[in-house]
DNA sequence: GTAAAGTCCGTAGCCACTACAGAGTCAAGC
DNA sequence: GCTTGACTCTGTAGTGGCTACGGACTTTAC
């Protein structure tokens, strides 16, 4: 299939994909006479490894790793389990980040009595700096 | 005050100023004779209020116009409450993604036998289409 | 035969910095 | 006065993960 079909079928964007190619994330494809790429089933495969490895977070290179540990069958899947948990901690972490976030922002919204400039609580809190806060 | 001397007092890093007035979110400070920046308490304060904004997680952008906002007396401070909003609507948008890949994280990683690879259920969840898991 | 759509490649742009090179300046110690 | 080291200046390039564009070529549909 053609790089456009392939996007289709992965849910990944053309010019993404040749963009993974570039960057050595996906393996050069066949080519027809006119240069034109040529894409199979296992090229889909790998690709949507790739988008739900994103949607779920992973950075490319740690998509990168997963691939290899993936393909690599004489491996355990120790260091998959590893990387996975890796970055479950670093979302909790993240989550806690934002939830600290909001709660500020929370609070902030909620002293203002929408009056006029110098009272304003949320352009008060925004100066701030974190540790008064 | 030197520059070195207005990152440490507002927090941020002394190549992020430059960068920031490179952008044109700070202005240019007045320079002495040999051309060094010479900043002011109003200078910090600006600067505590970007890297405070930043820490609660609005865009530059965002930044920009909450300054703008900040500076013109004239305003109630409604745009500035529609801002922090829709900001913390982003946010908690941001923390619902980041708990259902949490979750499915989890799930993946609970299926994870520990076997070889063909029966690893993280790599096996990776292959799916967000959809269909 | 022609027009539209698809593909190619290379490069530049996005955000928010960060780092570096190479030059100039300043203060302290000898 | 001279050296040393710390500081500052400017401009540019790198980061990650794309996305968009320009200009050339090919294919497809009518």
């Amino acid at each position: 299939m053609k790089i456009s079909e392939a996007a289709t079928a992965s849910g990944c964007h053309l010019e993404t994909i040749r963009y993974y190619e570039r960057i050595g994330l996906l393996p050069g494809p066949v080519r027809t006479g006119n240069g034109y790429r040529v894409y199979g089933q296992h090229d889909v495969a790998r690709l949507r490894f790739i988008t739900r490895g994103r949607e779920l977070g992973f950075s490319l290179s740690e998509i990168r790793d997963l691939l290899r540990l993936a393909e690599d069958p004489d491996l355990s899947c120790d260091d998959v389990d590893r990387l996975a948990r890796h970055h479950l901690a670093e979302i909790r972490e993240r989550q806690a980040e934002l939830q600290q976030i909001a709660q500020e922002l929370e609070r902030t919204i909620a002293d203002c009595c929408g009056g006029r400039r110098g009272t304003c609580a949320i352009l008060g809190g925004l100066q701030m700096p974190a540790e008064s806060v």
